[in-house]
RNA sequence: GUCAGAGUAGCUCAGUUGGUUAGAGCAUCGGACUCAUAAGCCGAGGGUCGGGAGUUCAAGUCUCCCCUCUGACACCA
């Protein structure tokens, strides 16, 4: 592993649209990036965490209009949902960027003179189907009965016939091949970067990047009678967002210190914008390229479809009120395979929960505080990983799981991260039980308990430090009442090199005494059915 | 319709280049223990690995056909 480079580390979720409060979906995506930034924080990377809101366009307009406020004020609101789900779920994001700043207008003005200077935006007439929920001209094949958009089966399609600017998108057929064939991970999951594969090479159409009869969204810099496109908008959002707040809004200073993004994480049902227009953009403009885009699966209740209709919507906020961030976060990232499609079933959430957080780790720090306790008044045995032989049950595992962790972190796969770690905490329950130090405390086997209760804490804070980010109020719980000044939700001043040795099994000096010990992660129950 | 991907215990999933009685976690049932959040440990039941045919000494793993699901694309209305 290569630590000299690679010091930085930029990610991004989506700019959420705004046209309701957050739910499940966004807040999967922004759970997912949080661990991940989370864990290239521990790694003493400096990272950027991106995420913020698309504001503009004319389902935005007509949503405000059906409230009867100004879209302003409409987003202002929806916004102020957004952060407080961002923070009740414990996500540390570094830049929140919404389209409507005004940094952002003077970054795309900017951005669109670029590539029109490339000649690669054109004025032509667009006929058609409009859907305004999708933001997209339809084709007739997508339509259902009477105009009815595919997708939004409620919405019909309104017929547009108008001059829009249109972005040469065909332009950049071979060079977008030419990516995704020398960078075979630019689109992941592999599945997904198939469809992006097969969708390019049946050829590439210019896509529409105005509108007119819009008032909400930045005008075409050369020409006011149109609007900006929402997307070719809100994707310039992750340059915005890379603005320090007091440096003037240039593409430059935009892009200085954190472009390229190294990760775009989203929704599979936007891959394309992602995967596609998004790079053509950026080569048309002259810029380098993301280094990966992630489209990861939707998630289902029971086994079904969420939906409006079927009135089935997980709501992310009630969800963490009742049981908190840490559960939550553990529960979409470690029973849910990123990329798969994901389901959420409540009485499993509980049972997860309870088995691995309460039971499993949990318990485990519990009942070896009180024997270290009763058998060492509570201080603990100054050992190191020397004192062990390299069969030893818990070292064994324990020394080489930091590695395996940190490759499954940086594969994008935090479920086997997890799932690693649990393996561990499962083997030091049954340790305890084999090695029985109870008995051997009556026995008068004094170094013997102490050795096993040595072995036992430094595994649990090992899986305590590898969970961190995907639990880390719980993380931070059990290395408090493991003796650290610790916590896992505030940036670590020596968090520099901290993980060479944090990451590893009986390297870090304990501290001696420790205080009282507390359930760290208490049992979750089902709601009454009432 | 075309092209991908998937279909393995009640649930969520692992199963390397084909090789001994198909694994894990949860759930269910039983047992012994007591340090602990009535937790943990030990054990049991539970699978014709979607169906069928074939290749092979040997197939969950390879080939062909079929069924179901998901996705992308396309066509017809």
């Amino acid at each position: 592993m290569n630590h000299t480079e690679n010091h930085k580390f930029s990610l991004t979720t989506p700019l959420y649209y705004v046209n309701g409060v957050p739910h499940i979906g966004s807040a999967y995506t922004t759970m997912v990036a949080d661990a991940i930034a989370r864990f290239h924080r521990l790694q003493g990377k400096s990272v950027l965490l991106v995420t913020g809101t698309d504001e503009h366009g004319q389902k935005i307009q007509r949503t405000a209009a059906e409230e009867n406020v100004e879209p302003q004020v409409h987003c202002d609101r929806i916004v102020e949902s957004f952060k407080s789900l961002w923070d009740k779920l414990d996500i540390k994001y570094d830049r929140f960027i919404r389209t409507t700043d005004p940094q952002h207008k003077q970054i795309v003005n900017e951005f669109f003179a670029r590539v029109w200077e490339q000649d690669d935006i054109y004025l032509d007439r667009q006929q058609g189907w409009y859907c305004v929920s999708c933001e997209e001209f339809k084709e007739e094949r997508d339509l259902i009965e009477d105009h009815y958009c595919a997708i939004h089966t409620n919405k019909q399609a309104e017929w547009r016939d108008e001059e829009n600017y249109f972005f040469r998108l065909s332009k950049y057929q071979q060079q977008l091949e030419k990516l995704y064939e020398s960078q075979p991970d630019f689109i992941q999951p592999a599945s997904r970067r198939n469809e992006v594969l097969n969708f390019v090479q049946q050829g590439l159409k210019d896509f529409s990047i105005s509108r007119i009869d819009l008032d909400w969204g930045f005008p075409i810099p050369i020409d006011d009678q149109h609007t900006i496109y929402v997307w070719f908008d809100a994707l310039l959002g992750y340059i915005t967002a890379l603005l320090d707040p007091d440096q003037a809004p240039t593409l430059d200073n935009a892009l200085a210190k954190w472009w390229p993004i190294d990760l775009h994480l989203i929704g599979k049902d936007i891959l394309r914008f992602h995967a596609v227009y998004w790079p053509a953009m950026l080569a048309s403009a002259g810029l380098p390229l993301p280094s990966k885009v992630f489209g990861h699966g939707f998630l289902t209740k029971d086994g079904l479809k969420m939906g409006k209709t079927l009135g089935n919507t997980i709501d992310p906020i009630e969800l963490v009120d009742r049981y908190g961030a840490d559960a939550v976060r553990y529960y979409f990232l470690k029973e849910i395979e990123l990329g798969n499609d994901g389901d959420f079933n409540e009485t499993r959430f509980i049972n997860v929960l309870n088995n691995d957080l309460a039971d499993v780790l949990g318990n485990s720090l519990n009942r070896t505080l009180g024997m270290l306790k009763k058998y060492c008044q509570s201080t603990v045995p100054q050992l190191s990983s020397a004192d062990f032989s390299s069969d030893h049950p818990l070292k064994s595992i324990g020394m080489t799981l930091g590695d395996r962790v940190v490759q499954a972190y940086e594969n994008l796969q935090v479920s086997q991260a997890c799932t690693a770690v649990l393996t561990l905490v499962r083997a030091v329950n049954k340790y305890i039980d084999d090695s029985a130090p109870w008995k051997l405390f009556k026995q008068e086997q004094h170094s013997e308990v102490e050795q096993i209760l040595y072995a036992v804490l430094e595994s649990i804070r090992l899986s305590a430090y590898l969970l961190s980010p995907v639990i880390p109020s719980t993380s931070s719980k059990i290395y408090q009442q493991l003796g650290f000044d610790w916590d896992f939700n505030q940036e670590q001043e020596n968090s520099q090199g901290a993980f060479s040795t944090h990451s590893n099994w009986g390297e870090l000096p304990m501290s001696k005494a420790l205080g009282q010990a507390s359930p760290v992660f208490l049992k979750l129950e089902l709601p009454s059915k009432d």
